[in-house]
DNA sequence: GCGACAG
DNA sequence: ATCTTGTCGC
């Protein structure tokens, strides 16, 4: 999948925290967020981070993007990427900490997907844009936010039913930030939210068939995994680097 | 000042 | 996210 070396590379990654706050009101009126569709996606993308430390800029990261066929759910093709955090976590300011390992692995599939759906919130944020609006900006793709817990807004606890669901709102003005569905009978539900070139009623239903079984979408569950196992394999790699020239000092 | 706070 | 033992349930 090409993807050419952005702007954000030539200009340098946001390294203080007012530097990324103004990054993210650069990219913000580039997100589109009023779309419909994809109405019949062919794919659809899980895309998630495991860490090595715990929250600082130096951490070891690894990201994983697992490509499904959006109607039989199996795996289409997978990518990897390792590297370092390159930003300490921030509530807010998450997506500087895992975009840019998530675009190396993304740049790595042979085709682009029909929708991405990232592990976090995408409209539903502070600043309305995040990791999923951030990620859909620069990739150009219709992305959407798959979250498991919440950032913003209260909502009523919806039906128990699965597909039951409740609105996301921002209690200052109103607006409606996203959805809050419940995947299976009596589990917890998900938090969806628009990110780039999506709509709420098509992402509820590509979400929802996305999780025939367990709480979370396959994609998310895949992506999961994935990066998972690159860290520790690239754990045991290092660790074996380690052990030979210890070996022959 | 006191909580809340994606992963 | 990651660190971690046991435990309730299908």
């Amino acid at each position: 999948m090409p993807l050419g070396a952005g702007a954000e590379e030539r200009r340098g990654w946001p390294a203080t925290e007012r530097e990324a706050l103004a990054e993210q009101a650069r990219l913000r009126p580039l997100a589109v967020l009023d779309a419909e569709g994809p109405a019949r996606p062919r794919t659809l993308a899980g895309l998630d981070v495991a860490y090595a430390g715990t929250g600082g800029p130096e951490d070891r990261v690894a990201g994983a993007v697992v490509v499904l066929d959006a109607a039989t759910l199996d795996v289409i093709e997978e990518a990897t990427a390792i590297g370092p955090a390159r930003f300490p976590y921030i509530p807010g300011l998450f997506a500087f900490r895992e975009v840019p390992v998530l675009l190396a692995a993304l740049a790595k599939l042979t085709a682009p997907p029909d929708l991405l759906l990232c592990d976090g919130h995408g409209l539903a944020h502070p600043r309305r844009f995040g990791l999923a609006c951030h990620l859909g900006v620069l990739t150009g793709l219709p992305t959407a936010g798959v979250a498991k817990t919440r950032l913003i807004g209260t909502h009523a606890e919806p039906g128990p039913e699965r597909g039951d669901h409740a609105d996301l709102v921002d209690e200052a003005d109103g607006a409606v930030l996203g959805r809050v569905l419940r995947t299976q009978r009596g589990v917890k539900p998900v938090y969806l939210s628009v990110g780039h070139r999506v709509g709420l009623d098509d992402l509820t239903r590509h979400v929802l068939a996305a999780a025939p079984r367990y709480r979370l979408p396959e994609t998310t569950r895949r992506a999961d995994r994935l990066c998972r196992d690159a860290l520790d394999a690239d754990t045991r790699n290092a660790d074996t680097r380690n052990a030979d020239t210890e070996a022959r000092a």
